[in-house]
DNA sequence: CACCCGTGGAC
DNA sequence: TGTCCAAGGGT
């Protein structure tokens, strides 16, 4: 949970996973729409996915790895991990090298070289290495990162408090050079702009047979449609509002809604237009998600649909439950949806609530007509 | 090696 | 408001 990931956001998600899964064993028993939906909004996924794994692996081998290179052969395991478990949990003798590391790391030595490059990280490894007590392999490398977290943080680094200044060849370079400080290392590297997606999305609400007129948008039992995505790639396997990518020069509301269009008729087996009286179709506004690697504008749009029965019934046949559920509003909200689609919810719902109002003070004011 | 893969807090 | 980046790993 903790790879490219602060404590402060874990620490309740620990909290609800260690109460449930608190063994490998009964990890490795649960399903992967469970672990998804305990992870949600945590990010990066896949962590979730190799976690389940990596306990199903573990299972299967019969036996915790207790050294780092056993613990390297887990899935999600990588060289950071598999040296924070074996030092700390086992007292194996291995290094550890993460972000505060290779601050602290770079600076000690002054090492001016891109920290990105496989050459580079390989010499923070063999440094760190030469380090470690081998007498308390684990407090050494949590002291590492502790250091590296606190005192000698990226821009304010407590010199005048730091244990290891007498050591430090950039703090001595500083004083030497006055155009070189602490702070620039490790070196800076410039990284790639996000690129910029645009995608339609479709809020789709199956009104009941009964909930004619929008006075009933609001109504409990009304069912929302959620897709779940690929099972590769950007929030893979998690559950959305149907969307489609649209190319940057087709985001006008005509295109947008023809692309959806063609995806709601695949998607359901049926033409939604034809088969469907719509109580609704409105833009509910646009909003940008901002991913590590993508600026991602949604434009949203509410859609009610009051199916035909026939239609209906179209729809449950040709459903598969495993990628298309409809999901009435109570558990929309508790269910696991990535932060991105609880934001466009958000949204869908707050535009509601203002439709809601509106109509009522209309209500309102005809009802004080007629009595007069 | 370059790129993919989320989120939110800090500044 | 924008930028950075965190207890990284996989392809």
């Amino acid at each position: 949970m903790l790879q490219q990931t602060r404590v402060p956001v874990v620490v309740d998600y620990y909290s609800r996973w260690m109460a449930r899964w608190p063994t490998v064993h009964s990890l490795a028993a649960a399903t992967q729409e469970e672990v998804n939906e305990m992870w949600a909004g945590l990010g990066y996924y896949r962590r979730a996915r190799f976690l389940l794994e990596g306990a199903k692996q573990i299972i299967e081998k019969g036996e915790f790895p207790r050294t780092a290179s056993e613990l390297r052969r887990v899935r999600g395991i990588g060289d950071y991990t598999a040296g924070a478990i074996a030092s700390i949990a086992f007292n194996e003798v291995v290094p550890v090298v993460d972000g505060n590391v290779v601050r602290v790391i770079s600076r000690l030595y002054a090492i001016p070289d891109n920290p990105k490059e496989s050459s580079t990280v390989k010499r923070f490894w063999e440094l760190t290495g030469e380090l470690v007590d081998p007498s308390r392999p684990g407090d050494f490398n949590q002291a590492m990162m502790e250091l590296g977290a606190t005192l000698c943080s990226k821009t304010k680094p407590g010199c005048s408090q730091c244990p290891v200044s007498s050591h430090c060849q950039a703090l001595t370079l500083s004083s030497q050079n006055t155009s070189l400080q602490v702070t620039d290392f490790p070196r800076v590297v410039p990284k790639a702009k996000p690129r910029c997606d645009f995608a339609a999305v479709c809020v789709v609400q199956i009104a009941h047979a009964l909930d004619q007129g929008v006075t009933c948008t609001m109504d409990m039992d009304n069912l929302f449609l959620l897709i779940k995505r690929p099972e590769e790639g950007l929030l893979a396997g998690l559950w959305e509002f149907p969307s489609v990518l649209v190319s940057e020069g087709k985001t006008d509301a005509m295109n947008r809604r023809k692309e959806m269009d063609k995806y709601l008729r695949q998607l359901l087996s049926i033409d939604v237009k034809r088969r469907s009286s719509v109580i609704l179709r409105e833009d509910v506004g646009q909003y940008v998600h901002i991913f590590s690697h993508i600026r991602l504008t949604m434009f949203v749009e509410l859609m009610i649909l009051n199916l035909e029965d026939d239609a209906k019934q179209l729809c449950k046949e040709g459903q598969d439950s495993t990628k298309l559920r409809f999901i009435d509003e109570n558990a929309v909200e508790s269910m696991g949806l990535t932060s991105g689609i609880r934001k466009v919810y958000n949204m869908v719902k707050a535009f509601k609530d203002k439709r809601l109002k509106e109509q009522s003070q209309v209500t309102t004011r005809k009802r004080g007509r007629g009595l007069k």
